[in-house]
DNA sequence: CAAGTTCTGCAACGCTCGTAACAAAACAAT
DNA sequence: ATTGTTTTGTTACGAGCGTTGCAGAACTTG
């Protein structure tokens, strides 16, 4: 009961997470979510509490969609998943594809001074569930050095991210990644 | 002639720089800058103008800083001096020592949403400065494939502050830079 | 000592931010 | 239709930011 909401809470929080993810956590400020989603902002602070907290919520969903993503890619986990990873990240992206704009957990480090509890706890998260993936598929190829080589690779994807940041460009990290995988293959058959 | 200053200008712009390095730019504030160097906002201002200037100029510093590095240690180019520049960013600092807060530049690409031109310039700069220091050196020793290997290195070694700068701690990196060090070594000898 | 010049400390301006108060609006239930 | 509950738009508050004005302090020069 009571007067229904004139949004959907779903649909809503895509477009604040695609914010964040374009334009960081300071540069996306309520007035902008309310003149970009149409929602008020009394009714955004309503339903998400303080900005932190819908930043975390922001965060979590992003987590989320990208866990999915590697669950559907890594199954069963394989090196030639992992290749598929890296030839993705620098795949051409439409000119305003969110994509263009990285990684929305290394954004938020680089741009985050001091994270509070929960945003360090999101972001720790990701890292080791990109780390896990990566390190149960080279094992499940019989790499050795796992371990090891799960930090390469997730180095690697953060310098790819990097680089697309900079250019603003998917394409950017093209180079990049064609050593990597190159580097990847050449653990298959040099062990 | 009039009243002298209280401060040497080369002192402050370290102490400035070594503050935007840490804490990012829209953290460091104009009054924590007085609290941390002893220099009064006025005079702040008053010898570098606004904020971009004086931001701009620390960026500037930052650069040419390591541009000596560099030069010093591509002399000649080699791809040992490749080498030792992953060597470097990973090896153990001290507990309060600038270097854990990962790269300047870097941070500030990811930092800054829509940066101003001059400091697109010194970014722009900075990356150029690394991709020719780095495919000039691989050139020199006889290297194929110089520039997109050039291009996988810049990659790397940004992926490298991205974990630095993740963990706080630049050993983080570690596990990173010896694999790519082992990747380096094999373009010397596979070719 | 007096005049001229530069630097400094203090206070304040205008702006934007996150956040809260409040009453009107829009529904369900009786 | 009335009551009760939740959402919404408007407005404003306090805090922090970059930046400025102003008067006095600290020096050099005559």
């Amino acid at each position: 009961m009571g007067r229904p909401r004139s949004f959907e809470e779903s649909e809503l929080l895509e477009a604040v997470m695609v914010a964040f993810w374009r334009h960081g956590y300071s540069a996306t400020t309520y007035r902008n979510l309310e003149s970009l989603s149409g929602v008020g902002i009394r009714s955004l602070v309503n339903t998400f509490g303080e900005k932190d907290e819908l930043f975390s919520r922001a965060l979590a969903r992003y987590r989320h969609r990208v866990a999915e993503n590697l669950t559907a890619m890594f199954d069963p986990p394989s090196v030639n998943a992992i290749i598929t990873v890296f030839e993705r990240v620098s795949s051409p992206a439409t000119g305003d594809d969110a994509r263009n704009s990285g990684c929305l957990m290394v954004n938020t480090v680089f741009e985050i001074d001091e994270p509070a509890e929960n945003i360090a706890a999101e972001v720790s998260h990701y890292h080791e569930l990109w780390r896990s993936t990566f390190q149960r598929a080279l094992e499940t190829d019989d790499i050795s050095d796992a371990g090891t080589r799960a930090d390469f690779l997730l180095g690697a994807l953060w310098g790819a991210l990097s680089q697309i940041r900079m250019a603003g460009d998917t394409t950017a990290a093209r180079p990049m990644t064609s050593i990597v995988i190159e580097t990847v293959r050449g653990w298959t058959t040099n062990d």
